[in-house]
RNA sequence: CGGGGUGUAGUAUACCGGUAGUACGGCUGCUUUGGGAGCAGUUAGACCGAGUUCGAUUCUCGGCACCCCGACCA
């Protein structure tokens, strides 16, 4: 992509309405629009993150059976009563039509999903059966805040299991926990299994995945020693305690922003729409259920909370926009402009060729100054410099490096493309 | 929802009860070019409503929006 035609504006100084950093710093690199509290638009640059987390996410839940649909986002008001949250469900934004119909936008889709996969399960040879999307949610929270952390408008994966009894969920949940392990991973974050209130799911436990930030919102208690780590909404110990799981850790408070959350579901919605299968006995059952969720954009704001520096993001390699941002830079002599013009050109060609997404910095208006500057404020992976002074070589330096490195254009596409 | 704060140009800010100033950005021209260049010209602004006043961006009241803390949070 050429920085010359891509739709963004990056801008000098933050945003007055923003405090948070992923909220400044992706307001500032033109990654996001923000239309109201807790509602932003995606740019070209934003977008590429999404689809890069999605994908990502998309990965691991095949890998583990999941199929992947797209749901309705427009529910009648009927499921809900269903369930008893219409009127109830403080979060849920309903709305009416002009002929007096009522409507709910989904917040999560166990109404939607419970009988469109029972329509489609006689037995329990049909079973199990877990679909999943990548959606966009609707939560009328209270207040909003802190940028992709908590908007009223979020892309979710929200993913849904079916099961003929127990012992098979609990299987699946185990499969699920590792899977949400690997994303995180992959996208370079460490999550904390954390042990929460199912809230008004079910009586069970349910386990979040946290990551350590200030910006997030929930405190937990983890262990020094071992993996045992719980909200502290529920949590029975206190700050400093014996760690009651391997008794030989203390116990740590600290700030964390929840990513996703997986819930054991039991027989609630199967019972509430009175759908059920046959089960081996011959004998009617209601399905073991499970939800699983992870908050895609949450994700975005939490990777550049936890990836930054004074000028900007640091991508991780795993959801940068682009792997590469190649800068051209011009200066007094009209003979080494063309020659810097011609080799930027033919890298560029070269890198794309190779299947390399770059970004290429070719604006011939802008002091190398500026280019340096915005490069960093967006953050990509590796910085590529053709200059006069660089001369028949190209400058690499990773985003996260202070020191740069002088390769010839092989040598730099091949260590590139081994790091990658 | 309780508490606190802020609303002035695209962005960041200043001053003021009497023609709203600066910087950056944008546009034009010339000069520049390795860490957000210089000069000249130019573009563009008081959240909304009511009140007080000869006159309100400024004072008062009401609304709305945004940010922060808390509560809430599938």
């Amino acid at each position: 992509m050429r920085q010359s035609k891509l739709f963004t504006r990056v801008l000098r100084d933050a945003p007055k309405d923003e405090e948070t950093v992923n909220a400044m710093l992706l307001v500032r690199g033109g990654f996001v629009d923000k239309l109201m509290a807790g509602v932003y638009s995606y740019l070209p640059l934003g977008l590429r993150v999404l689809k890069n987390i999605s994908q990502i996410v998309r990965e691991e839940m095949d890998a583990i059976g999941g199929q992947e649909v797209l749901m309705a986002m427009l529910h009648p008001k009927e499921i809900w009563e269903k369930t008893g949250q219409w009127k109830k469900l403080d979060v849920l934004f309903e709305l009416e039509s002009r002929t007096g119909k009522e409507y709910a936008i989904g917040q999560s889709e166990e109404e939607v999903v419970t009988p469109l996969v029972m329509r489609r399960i006689d037995t329990y040879k049909d079973l199990p059966v877990a679909t999943y999307q990548i959606h966009w949610k609707f939560r009328d929270e209270l207040r909003s805040k802190s940028g992709l952390l908590r908007g009223r408008e979020f892309l979710m994966k929200d993913m849904y299991s079916f099961h003929e009894h127990q012992a098979d969920f609990d299987r699946f949940y185990e499969v699920a926990k590792q899977a949400y392990l690997k994303v995180f991973d992959r996208l370079g974050l460490v999550a904390k299994v954390t042990e929460a209130s199912g809230g008004s799911f079910t009586e069970k436990i349910s386990y979040e995945f946290m990551v350590l930030t200030d910006a997030g919102e929930d405190d937990i208690l983890y262990c020094d020693q071992c993996e045992f780590c719980v909200n502290v909404d529920i949590a029975k110990q206190k700050e400093g305690a014996t760690c009651p799981k391997c008794s030989r850790g203390k116990l740590s408070k600290a700030r964390a922003s929840e990513v996703g959350n997986v819930f054991d579901l039991g027989q609630k919605y199967g019972k509430n729409f009175d759908l059920t299968f046959v089960d081996r006995d011959g004998q009617k059952q209601y399905p073991i259920m499970g939800c699983f969720g992870i908050g895609i954009s949450r994700l975005m704001g939490v990777i550049v909370e936890k990836y930054h520096d004074d000028k900007g993001i640091i991508w991780p390699e795993s959801s940068a926009p682009f792997a590469a941002h190649l800068l051209a830079l011009y200066g007094r002599e009209d003979s080494d402009n063309n020659e810097v013009r011609e080799k930027a050109e033919s890298f560029y060609e070269k890198l794309q060729k190779a299947g390399v997404a770059v970004l290429f910095d070719d604006r011939e208006d802008k002091t190398p100054g500026e280019k340096f500057a915005e490069a960093d404020l967006l953050g990509l992976p590796w910085r590529l410099v053709v200059s006069a002074r660089s001369k028949d070589k190209i400058e690499v330096k990773r985003r996260s490096d202070t020191e740069s490195r002088l390769l010839t254009g092989h040598e730099a596409l091949a260590s590139f493309m081994d790091k990658q």
